[in-house]
RNA sequence: GGCCCCGUUGUGUAGCGGCCUAGCACGCGGCCCUCUCAAGGCUGAAACGGCGGUUCGAAUCCGCUCGGGGCUACCA
C-alpha cells in the first residue's frame, strides 16, 4: 500500500428497515482500506428521516456486520472518541453549523409549504424547464413578507444558496476526475429541526476526522453540494471513492422488491456462511486475482487498491454465491459444520437435531451441501424411526419388480454381518445382490436406498446404514415391501 | 424532459495500441469416476452494442449513435 497516512473511515446506513446488503458491500470495502492504511472503521448511524425511521434496524445492522466479520472499530455501542454515533443524538452539533452558513449568507430560510413546492415542481415538470429546481421564493424575504405569500409554511426549514460558479466537477479516487449535474438549493435543516443528510454528512465526517468518504454512486450528482458546505464552513475536503451500484438482473439499483439477497438478512437464513458471503461481496466490482477469485479478508485488504474498483454496476447474481458458499462448507473441519448447523438451525427456529446423529453425518453430506439450510433435509430420514419413515411416493412407484427379492436378499446377508460397518455392509450387499443375484450394482442397491432412505436420492448408502444401526436398517428393509 | 455516469461470453471479471485466432471463475453441455446425488478430473459452446475516424496495427484512443443506469425530495 501505497498510503502510510492511517485513514478513518465510515459506513452510514439509515435505520429505515432491515439492513441492506449495500451495506455490508460498503462496509467490506471501507474495512478493507482502514486495515490498508492501519486505520479506523467507524460505523455512524444516520438516522435523520424520522418519518422512515424503523425502531430495530439498528441493531440488525450491528448484528450482520459483526456476524460478516465486518465490525467497526468505532460506534454505537462500541464506543470511540467521536460519539455520539448516532445522528439524532448530535443534533445541537448541527445548529452551529447552520447559523454560521445563514450569517454568512451562505444559507437561508425558506417558509414554502410543502404543497407549494408539490404544485411549482409540476408547473416546471409542464412547462419542461430545462432546470428544475426551487424558485427562490423565500430568498431575501423576511418572514412577514413571506406570510402575506400564498404557499406560506409557519414551520421554516433552511436552503444553501448555491452560487451560479459553483464548481461542478470533483476528483474520485475510483472513477478520476468527473462531472455533476448542477445542484438545487438543497434544504440542509428541516422543518423538525433535524438536519438532511447532506448537512449532516459534512458536518459528522468533519468532525469524526473521516478522511475517505466512501458510498454508492447514487451520491456522486449530490457531491458538489457537499464540496461548496465544506468550502464554507473553510473545512478541508475528503477523498471521495463512488463505488458501482449493485444491480437486480434487470440491472437496476438492487432492491429489497425485485431481490430478496438485497436483505442482508436473507444470507443468513438461507444458510450461507458469512466468509463465503464476505468473499462473494469482494468479486463484486472488483478483480478475482488468482485462485478462483477465493480469497481472505486478509489478502484482499493486503494489496487493495481504488483504481481496482469497477465503474460498471455488477449484477448480483447469487450463483457464484452458491459455488463459493460450498466450497466453504467443505473447507470446514467435521466438527466446525456440525457446530454451523447447529447453530443455523437455531437461528431460523427450526427443531433441534440430535448432535451425535449429526456429528456422525456431517462427513456424508459435507460435499453435498450448498447452504447449512439443506442439512436438515438430507439427513431426515437418519432422525425417524423405521415406521414413521416416510417413503416417496415417486421412489416407491420406481421400485423394479424385483425389488422384493432384493430386499429379502440384502436383509438376509446383513444379518449375519459379524462387524457393522459401511465397508462391511457394502462388500455383504455387493456379494449378495451383484454377485448372487447378477445384478448390476446400480439396480442392485437402488431399492435398497429407497428402503433405508425413502428416497431415490441421498447420501451415501452404506455410510447411512451404519450411522443407524443394524435392527433400525433390517427394520426399514422388511418395512418396505 | 434535463444533467451526469456507464457499455468484454448468461453472470462476475482479465485486458490498459501489437503478446487477443480475447484469458480466468461461476453457470450451462458432454465424457470419466461412481450405490443415487454430489464432490473431483477432462472437455465443449458462449463476449469486445453499432457506425465512422486516428494508426502500419484498436477490445484498448477520438466522435457519433444505440443501449443501460443514477440523480432531479423538508429520503438516505
Amino acid at each position: 500500500m501505497d498510503n502510510p497516512v492511517p485513514a478513518r473511515l465510515r459506513v452510514a446506513p439509515s435505520p429505515t428497515g432491515d439492513p441492506h446488503v449495500g451495506t455490508a458491500y460498503m462496509a467490506l470495502f471501507n474495512k478493507a482500506y482502514a486495515r490498508a492504511t492501519g486505520g479506523q472503521f467507524i460505523l455512524r448511524i444516520e438516522d435523520t428521516d424520522r418519518a422512515r425511521y424503523v425502531a430495530d434496524s439498528e441493531r440488525q445492522i450491528t448484528e450482520s456486520l459483526s456476524w460478516l466479520g465486518l465490525g467497526p472499530d468505532e460506534g454505537p455501542g462500541v464506543g470511540g472518541d467521536f460519539g455520539p454515533y448516532r445522528q439524532s443524538e448530535r443534533l445541537d452539533t448541527y445548529r452551529p453549523f447552520v447559523d454560521q452558513l445563514l450569517a454568512a449568507g451562505h444559507a437561508y430560510w425558506c417558509w414554502c409549504s410543502p404543497e407549494r413546492l408539490r404544485e411549482m415542481r409540476a408547473a416546471q415538470e409542464a412547462a419542461k424547464v430545462p432546470t428544475t429546481g426551487y424558485d427562490r421564493l423565500c430568498l431575501g424575504k423576511t418572514r412577514e413578507e413571506r406570510a402575506a405569500l400564498p404557499g406560506f409554511s409557519e414551520t421554516p426549514v433552511v436552503r444553501m444558496l448555491v452560487p451560479d460558479d459553483v464548481e461542478l466537477e470533483f476528483d474520485d479516487v475510483i472513477r478520476g476526475r468527473i462531472a455533476t449535474p448542477r445542484p438545487d438549493d438543497q434544504v440542509i435543516l428541516k422543518a423538525d429541526g433535524f438536519p438532511t443528510y447532506h448537512l449532516a454528512v459534512v458536518v459528522d465526517d468533519h468532525l469524526m476526522g473521516i478522511t475517505h468518504v466512501v458510498r454508492g454512486e447514487e451520491w456522486i450528482s449530490s457531491t458538489p453540494k457537499h464540496i461548496l458546505l465544506y468550502k464554507w464552513l473553510g473545512l478541508p475536503i475528503p477523498a471521495f471513492a463512488h463505488m458501482p451500484l449493485l444491480r437486480n438482473p434487470d440491472k437496476s439499483k438492487i432492491s429489497k422488491r425485485k431481490n430478496p439477497a438485497a436483505r442482508l438478512l436473507w444470507f443468513r437464513e438461507q444458510g450461507y456462511l458469512p466468509e463465503a458471503l464476505r468473499n462473494f461481496l469482494q468479486l463484486m466490482g472488483y478483480p478475482a486475482g488468482d485462485n478462483e477469485g477465493i480469497c481472505t479478508f486478509e489478502e484482499f485488504w493486503a494489496d487493495f487498491d481504488w483504481a481496482k474498483i469497477a465503474t460498471v454496476g455488477p449484477v448480483f447474481d447469487v450463483k457464484k454465491l452458491d459455488w463459493l458458499n460450498g466450497h466453504y462448507i467443505r473447507g470446514l473441519s467435521d466438527d466446525e459444520l456440525a457446530a454451523r448447523i447447529a447453530e443455523h438451525l437455531e437461528y431460523t427456529g427450526q427443531p433441534e437435531v440430535d448432535a451425535a446423529i449429526l456429528r456422525r453425518a456431517v462427513p456424508i453430506i459435507k460435499e453435498r451441501l450448498v447452504t447449512l439450510d439443506e442439512a436438515a433435509g438430507k439427513i431426515g430420514f437418519l432422525l425417524l424411526p423405521a415406521a414413521e419413515l416416510p417413503i416417496d411416493p415417486e421412489a416407491r412407484a420406481a421400485l423394479s419388480p424385483d425389488a422384493p427379492q432384493v430386499l429379502r436378499a440384502a436383509g438376509d446377508a446383513l444379518e449375519a454381518l459379524p462387524e457393522w460397518t459401511s465397508q462391511g455392509i457394502h462388500e455383504a450387499l455387493q456379494a449378495a445382490l451383484v454377485a448372487g443375484m447378477g445384478l448390476k450394482p446400480k439396480f442392485a442397491f437402488a431399492p435398497v436406498r429407497v428402503a433405508i432412505t425413502g428416497q431415490r436420492v441421498s447420501p451415501p448408502l452404506f455410510e447411512s446404514m451404519e450411522i443407524l444401526g443394524r435392527a433400525e436398517s433390517l427394520l426399514r428393509l422388511r418395512n418396505l415391501v
